[in-house]
DNA sequence: TTTATAATTAACCATATGGTTAACTTATTG
DNA sequence: CAATAAGTTAACCATATGGTTAATTATAAA
């Protein structure tokens, strides 16, 4: 049981939970990158992209070093461990109490049952 | 590479992103709960809770089953599966890339060289 | 049938978020 | 030095978020 810091995991989901932001993630995992380059493949400001920048920063998610006026991005993986070390403890915990849960649906109610699940809405 | 449907992930990392949501789902990784019993630890509202059981629900993270007034809350671990693939998928890919320019820091500058990294403001 | 219980919905509020354009700072280059 | 380029900061705007209290719905119990 490891004891996850409960404002760096808010400040990295939180930071996840933008399609922006990951398609960021995702190319800096192809190496680093300027600014300018980052913004390029968006339909966005500069301004709307340094924000998302300063976010996925105070997540700790990137880190940028300044040289000149270019300000070159790269990743920096801690706190993902963390985000993924959340999910993972608890993935664990849910499957077994799912599974539990639908071997019991099995025993008491049998294979033939009438389905007791509720109706999705996907 | 999978491929992850854009908003799930959004709707999943936004859900993970508020710590009201995540102890609420790591109260129910112990078994089913009524809305009243997972209310009684926060210093909220019900209506709040019900809120974030509505956000939790629409990530699809929980599903609830209604029986008479009562409604059960039991966890639903499919997106948290999504979640955690994009990471998992990402951070084998960060670390590579993470480790591939500490070597090469390693190289170039070598292990006396003066420390090039930015200032961390902890 | 009246009353109490479980939970949601409605209406409202303050603040956060994600975007914009304009102005500014700091380097680089002619 | 003047002009350009990289990027951030400022000011603003619309909408989303997270909370509140009051009202509402639906079931259960007296």
């Amino acid at each position: 049981m490891v004891n996850y810091k409960d404002d760096t995991l808010t400040a990295t989901f939180h930071a996840l939970a933008d399609p922006t932001r990951r398609a960021i993630l995702a190319r800096l995992a192809m190496g680093e990158e300027r600014v300018s380059t980052l913004a390029e493949p968006f339909a966005m400001s500069l301004p709307a992209i340094s924000k998302h920048l300063k976010v996925l920063e105070g997540a700790g998610l990137i880190r940028r070093t300044i040289d000149g006026r270019v300000h070159q991005c790269r990743l920096a993986p801690e706190p993902l461990d963390a985000a993924n070390g959340w999910i993972e403890e608890h993935r664990k915990i849910w499957r077994q109490q799912f599974d539990r849960l639908a071997r019991f649906l099995e025993q008491t109610s049998g294979p033939d049952a009438p389905d007791n699940t509720k109706k999705e809405n996907t």
